[in-house]
DNA sequence: TTTATACTTTAGCCGAGGTTGAAATCTGGC
DNA sequence: GCCAGATTTCAACCTCGGCTAAAGTATAAA
């Protein structure tokens, strides 16, 4: 088995890769700066994920999964949600709480211990932040949702995803009474990146910057 | 947050001074042998701690440890024994198995999930395998039951706890049918160490030799 | 009292995964 | 086509927690 430390620089590419539509190459520096590692310490660490066939690395010109990566990273992630969920579900922890947490077990569970909290989590495919848990197997699919800060006026959407980059962030999401599944209309957009104003449940309104607007993500309805 | 390295020798440091019978002084060598690792890396761990104040060394004497250390102890093994139990019953882990994987998780839960377990399984104070759990404040009681080795012919004895030392042993001990309360009565031991006959609940015999039979400790009764 | 033997410590080494500072390379603007 | 600035890599170093080989210390037997 390989290293925590080389478990979460695979974590981290394939997120870079998959998870943020602004990427469109994963560059060390790139790494160095979501992993908080001075860029050094990436670049000798991809050398080594290169050697061992988990990466593919062009020297200067950036870093890709190789297949076998690809799974490993799955894998984590997949320890990672299933854990998000359990802790929410079966003890009780809110959701501001719970990425902290999956983020030291993660790496420690047994194959056995995933299989038994997905089995009475009854095999599910989504985590509290309404993020994909991918299968056993390394499947996942494909996100189709759009983050809110890209709606036109008039649009209304359910909520289907919020960002766990932050627990303050998701505890203000919350306070807000938004969740998953939640559907609200935009019902004016602001001058010069202002704000937006939401409309939600046909009753609340609020006013909402774009920069947390980029961190919900939303499917459109009708 | 001391390292894990660290917390898992002061661990081992506890239960050879405060669970081996046969342990007067902790020697350098007994830590390094029941961790599997050389002599001289149990000496320069040593040291550190004694720097840090969490034991009490004194060269070429043997070491053990401060309150400070006494202390971190308890609450990694408080970790373990509440996860074991909680393996055992929320995700149903026979007692074979909540060991191993207790040995990885203990180190990495916060606060947080001790008191959540703790809370769900009722505040408890022994571990599948009949161990006591350590409070959070440290306390710990002192066990009274004495190894079915130790038995004379016509004794009667509940069965309190069983080493957790080898699932091998756990597994057959199932296998025999005892558990944590079972009754049972030394009916014979055959000369020389020979083995003991038992007679459990009054209709099962079992001949049962003076190795395994000092890893089960039982209460006497009447 | 000496000495063989067992135990402990010292010395020096290693690999993992970080760091900083300097050198190399790439890229966009002139 | 060249050059400035940003990015990447190299070189040298650090700490942690292991290791082996060799030296030091304690102890029990002679």
């Amino acid at each position: 088995m390989i290293s925590q430390a080389m478990q979460d620089y695979l974590k981290t590419i394939y997120k870079l890769q998959n998870e943020r539509a602004d990427v469109v190459v994963v560059s060390n520096s790139l790494i160095a700066e979501s992993m908080r590692i001075a860029a050094p310490s990436a670049t000798s660490m991809i050398k080594k994920l290169a050697e061992i066939h988990l990466v593919e690395y062009t020297p200067y010109r950036g870093v890709s999964l190789s297949e076998a990566g690809e799974k490993i990273a799955l894998e984590i992630i997949r320890h990672h949600r299933l854990l998000e969920l359990y802790l929410a579900e079966a003890l009780g922890y809110s959701w501001d709480e719970v990425d902290a947490e999956a983020e030291k077990l993660e790496h420690v569970i047994s194959e056995e211990f995933e299989d038994r909290i997905d089995e009475i989590l009854g095999f599910p495919t989504i985590d509290p932040h309404g993020a994909p848990i991918p299968s056993r197997r390394g499947d996942i699919y494909k996100r189709t949702s759009l983050p809110l800060s890209q709606l036109r006026v008039g649009q209304c959407a359910i909520v289907q995803e919020v960002s766990d980059q932050s627990p303050e962030l998701l505890r203000y999401v919350e306070d807000l009474g938004l969740k998953l599944g939640t559907r609200m209309e935009v019902q004016e957009r602001a001058p010069f990146n202002g704000p937006l104003l939401l409309r939600v449940d046909a009753e609340k309104q609020y006013s909402m910057g774009l920069e947390l607007a980029s961190q919900i993500f939303v499917a459109i309805v009708e």
